[in-house]
DNA sequence: GTACTATATGTCCGATCCGACATAGTCGTC
DNA sequence: GACGACTATGTCGGATCGGACATATAGTAC
């Protein structure tokens, strides 16, 4: 964001900063929702790199297209048990499943 | 196991093997629950390196003594999301829950 | 053996999660 | 612009989770 811009938010009664400050949320919590945002992004590039849709995806693992569009979106009503299993289920591994954690992607 | 021990119990109608065999838990099963014991591990490893006594550290958390002995026990009553939260909340990095995850302790 | 501290196990109930369904957007193709 | 396939969002009932309490077990010092 250029400084013009947070400037004229800024007039105009919004803070602007990363999603910590303006949520504030403590280290642990920013933490925790990142690390959920990039499973969630994983499980997304596992899908669509096998050309499924989230219906096609959600059946093979028992779940619906519902659920695991919540899944892609790292929802606040998804667990990391169900990106977890959900990433297990579709074949990925554990060393892959701890490095998307461990932000190496 | 040597081979004698195996034989003895199978003949004594045991089946003999991994827990996985055993227990008769899929592929990612499996990963699961060796994912959950790496973490509950790593939680007890952060808490005596500090010193801290289970009571300490829960409250230290906002939880109970008896939740925290069944997340260093991996008890199935206890989530990943607890798992990791509680591992941050102690100060763990998104790195080292990744790399233990990952298998690399 | 008793007393004390630390850890483990069982249970309860309020809170959160999950599959399912309905429905609302989005994007092509005709 | 209507249709179709795909994705996003809201909600609900049943299932699971989590803090709390009680209690059991393990280890230590006296």
């Amino acid at each position: 964001m250029d400084q013009n811009k947070k400037d004229r938010l800024e007039g105009a009664g919004w803070r602007v900063g990363t999603a910590e400050d303006f949520l504030e949320l403590t280290r642990e919590e920013a933490a925790f929702v990142e690390l959920k945002l990039a499973l969630a992004h994983f499980l997304r590039d596992v899908r669509v790199r096998q050309g499924w849709t989230q219906a096609q995806t959600a059946k093979r693992l028992g779940s619906s297209q519902s659920r695991f569009a919540k899944m892609e979106a790292a929802d606040a009503s998804v667990s990391l048990d169900l990106l977890v299993k959900s990433l297990l289920g579709l074949g990925a591994t554990r060393e892959q499943v701890g490095q998307v954690i461990a932000r190496a992607a």
